[in-house]
DNA sequence: GGCTTAAAGCAAATCCCTTGCGTTTGTGGA
DNA sequence: TCCACAAACGCAAGGGATTTGCTTTAAGCC
């Protein structure tokens, strides 16, 4: 149990920030338990004890730094939003650091508890732009349909294809969901 | 480099079965380089000039396992054949061993060469039931149109969301596929 | 068959991870 | 306010994993 305040915070944030920190200087390959306790000013064991494993506090910082930290911007109507939203996600999750954070989530806990949590923060957002166009009156799909149209083919891109993603797959991605139309043909 | 034939191949084998039979019998947790070098009859030394890392030797053995060993069913035409596949996709993926074995092939390297053979073996599937379906001249969609509209969904759902994952949803994403109609309204 | 070199074996040193035990520090009750 | 309890941390030792220089083996090639 963490307790909220005092000690165990503090502990908390400073290990965290150390990761952060440590993630930069040396990169991923050479971080360590002790390295990182020994920069945030505890010892390892704390580190053992609270979290198990580097791999569970990599995907524990991870999810913390996925959190998108503001609403998605309005530019008037669905389609600009969606686009809009779609290439910052894109681009923001394509960088060599984005992937490895979304690794690092990925790998915390095998039921996909952190996972879960990063794919949360995309529906939110998916759901913020999609109840301003219902107050726009707009012709607005379910977040479900904007999920599985640009949300899973942008990820699947980024984890499984990441060599030349454009910014123009994010937006034809947009476009096919809200122009539905009979599929290409080969 | 490691050459074709003889001891280097004879080794690579035996870490390979190695790993596989450990998992099996003791768990991902227990698997130590130690222990898979033991098995294997090797020296651990040999396992990390050669994999560097038991990450990157997962990563090796599960991009083996993910291969499909088997062409496509044929079942006559092409909606029968993509939801047969789909079905098939997702209970071999989404089963614990399943999405562990994808995990693990998402992490063998940075640059995602790994991840993306899998991709490619997935797509390999997709084409050899798409080219039937134009042999029987039926209206056909890109293999790519399928890979957003199928396996991207189904892989971010087993991936960052496997709870509550059932065949329905592998047939549903076929079924809009094929019929493409407005998006479903909030 | 002998030569060259990639790859494996060996062993020692280092570092990481684990764990038991004592100490510190929040938290809740008298 | 003070006290008692429990959670979390520090310390230290032990076991095991990882690294590395050197030697030995065996494919591949004349």
């Amino acid at each position: 149990m963490v307790r909220p305040g005092g000690r165990s915070a503090r502990v908390q944030a400073s290990v965290h920030t150390a990761v952060r920190e440590l993630l930069a200087e040396v990169g991923r390959d050479a971080l360590t338990v002790p390295l990182v306790a020994h920069r945030a000013g505890v010892t390892p064991s704390t580190v053992y004890r609270r979290w198990g494993d580097l791999q569970e506090l990599l995907s524990d910082v991870a999810v913390e730094r996925l959190r998108p930290d503001t609403a998605p911007e309005d530019h008037g109507d669905l389609r600009s939003d969606l686009t809009a939203w779609a290439e910052q996600f894109l681009d923001e999750m394509a960088s060599p650091s984005g992937r490895a954070y979304i690794r690092d989530a990925l790998l915390g806990d095998p039921d996909g508890g952190n996972a879960g949590q990063c794919s949360a923060y995309a529906a939110e957002q998916i759901d913020a732009i999609l109840t301003r166009a219902i107050d726009r009156q707009e012709n607005t799909p379910a977040v479900e349909t904007v999920m599985d149209g640009v949300v899973a083919p942008l990820m699947y891109r980024i984890l499984f294809r990441p060599a030349g993603l454009a910014p123009a797959y994010a937006r034809r991605l947009v476009a096919e969901l809200l122009d539905p139309r009979a599929g290409r043909t080969a």
